[in-house]
RNA sequence: GAGUCAGUAGCUCAGCUGGUAGAGCAACGCCCUUUUAAGGCGUGGGUCCAGGGUUCGAAUCCCUGCUGACUCACCA
């Protein structure tokens, strides 16, 4: 399929060709070493020192300023900027100038990504630059890139359009340092977790995502087919089950780095996959549990921040534990006056349409309960606080609160408003899972899409006896995105969900192979 | 799924109650050996998201569709 060529792209061409016909390779397949980067030379030069007088760096030329026989141009690799001098005598100690009047004036354009050799020294206008003595091409770029300009920190003409940014990330990353950023610290911040939790000795492990049962939490799944074995699977909405069975069979701490798949709508804080990462940690209960997650944040926020405090959405945000307590009921009283704990579905309706709060008849006790919770609670909780003691009829595999009545043993952490984490102490207690397994069956009828599927095998490995646990699911982008004060999913994932440019060419017979529903 | 807004040059955007498209940067040509949103002079570049309609005439008004953002609904 050929497209039409912008008049910049045309001249990009052109301007290969030339290359090529001057005996240069724009796609050489030798690598060039490096032994410098930008930000490591801008820290530590110094005039005094006279250090980095023999560097080697490559990277994207992003800018040229071009005042006759000598140039200024900006240089950009993985670590940031750093301004290049480039002469023409320098480069062309011969005769021959062809490589600084042709080449590097004519031929290179920006986003064209090169390889320089030379020196550092500071301008009249102090300026870190490299001297450059040698300069090669090593890729050609055939689009022109975005130009975003700069001063005194304020960004012109800067790459905006959500949906080219998000389509043509690299283009984003490219001319959007912030952007970058963003990027480096969500690694930053699994890396932190990831450390805590082995140096705590746990096990990282690895689940099936196709899986023949859904379970694990309360979503619609995404269902496939696999050809050999003729059967229906679903990409997992959830680990949990499978983390139990490691559980009952014998480890006794597991978790994972998890993406998991929910068919529902997007919104900036919900993707249709994401990440989760999940722990079990056995002979623990969720009091246990609140303390792991109180360290584990701090440890992450200092890790990655080195401070404790982050300033989220306007607000200053302390991550240092320990976090406030409230049980689910007192939370909703001290937001709306109202004491729920002895109320019957029928009360929750009434008080529900009392406070405004949109139900619906499929909706049972425990849905209410979080209706209510959802819109007059939930929104309000700034500091991470934990909410403790759930309903029973919306926590299928947390066990019975060990003194309150019609309760579990769960909580969740609210942090900005929205839920980051969620635990619980595990049912164990195989008959009683049955049941509870039962009662969404129920749910399922009166038309709750989102109830759990009764799964055998994880009844069975439960009848065969699994040990007192905690378990834990954290939001890993929820987490990136308080951290990095992201307003939107869609910030701190590389490449958002979004509909295609267009129908995939071809793609139809494929589409009907793969996609049963 | 509903509502609101948006889609114009490579990028960021102007374009009034309808008269046939503009700026800055980028590109191209020339000048310039310490510039940094480099500068000076000059030049070219458009499926105005797509398809219909109204009209003598549509980037502009109307309808449909596509894509995106936001809000709401849904989503423990």
């Amino acid at each position: 399929m050929s497209r039409a060529l912008s008049e910049q792209e045309i001249v990009r061409r052109e301007n290969l060709k030339k290359i090529r016909e001057m005996g240069i390779d724009p796609f050489p397949a030798e690598p060039f070493e490096v032994n410098a980067h930008a930000r490591e030379i801008k820290e530590n030069y110094s005039e005094e020192k006279k250090n980095y007088q023999e560097v080697r760096l490559s990277g994207r030329l992003m800018m040229k300023r071009i005042m006759g026989k000598a140039s200024f141009a900006e240089l950009q690799d993985a670590s940031g900027k750093i301004q290049l001098y480039v002469a023409r005598d320098e480069i062309c100690p011969g005769e021959d100038k062809s490589l600084y009047n042709v080449l590097f004036k004519k031929l290179l354009d920006i986003g064209d990504i090169i390889g320089v050799e030379g020196f550092v020294f500071t301008t009249k206008t102090g300026e870190i630059t490299v001297h450059v003595k040698k300069l090669k091409l090593l890729s050609k770029s055939l689009r022109p890139l975005p130009i975003v300009k700069e001063k005194d920190g304020k960004v012109f003409d800067a790459f905006t359009d959500p949906q080219q940014r998000y389509r043509m990330r690299y283009v984003d990353l490219t001319v959007n340092p912030h952007v970058r950023e963003n990027f480096i610290r969500r690694s930053q911040i699994m890396q932190a977790m990831r450390e805590f939790l082995l140096n705590k000795g746990y096990l990282e492990v690895e689940t099936p995502i196709l899986q023949p049962i859904y379970g694990g939490a309360a979503a619609r799944p995404f269902k496939t087919h696999h050809h050999t074995l003729d059967q229906t699977f679903y990409l997992r909405i959830a680990n949990e089950l499978y983390l139990k069975r490691l559980l009952v069979g014998g480890f006794d701490s597991v978790f994972e780095f998890a993406k998991d798949f929910r068919n529902e709508g997007m919104d900036r804080f919900h993707n249709p996959e994401f990440t989760q990462m999940e722990l079990y940690v056995a002979y623990t209960d969720y009091i246990w549990m609140m303390h792991l997650v109180e360290e584990m944040l701090q440890y992450i926020v200092k890790r990655v921040f080195g401070k404790s405090t982050l300033t989220v959405g306007g607000h200053e945000i302390s991550f240092e534990g320990p976090f406030q307590r409230y049980t689910m009921y007192e939370s909703i009283e001290k937001f709306t006056g109202i004491d729920i704990s002895e109320m019957d579905e029928k009360a929750l309706r009434e008080i529900a349409g009392k406070l405004h709060v949109e139900v619906d008849p499929s909706m049972g006790k425990g849905k209410l309960i979080d209706e209510i919770f959802g819109e007059k609670v939930e929104p309000y909780l700034t500091d991470p606080t934990f909410i403790t003691d759930y309903p029973i009829e919306m926590s299928p595999l947390a066990k019975k609160h060990r003194e309150k009545e019609g309760l579990v043993e769960r909580f969740e952490l609210i942090v900005n408003g929205k839920e980051l984490a969620n635990a619980f102490s595990e049912l164990n207690d195989p008959i009683d899972q049955r049941q509870r397994f039962e009662a969404q069956l129920e749910l399922g009828k009166r038309g709750d899409e989102e109830a759990m599927m009764l799964d055998e095998d994880f009844i069975r490995a439960l009848e065969f006896g699994m040990p007192p646990a905690s378990g834990l699911g954290i939001g890993i982008d929820r987490l990136t995105m308080i951290l990095t004060n992201s307003k939107s999913i869609q910030d701190v994932l590389f490449f958002p969900q979004m509909r295609p440019e267009k129908p995939a060419e071809g793609a139809a017979g494929v589409e009907e192979e793969t996609q049963a529903e």
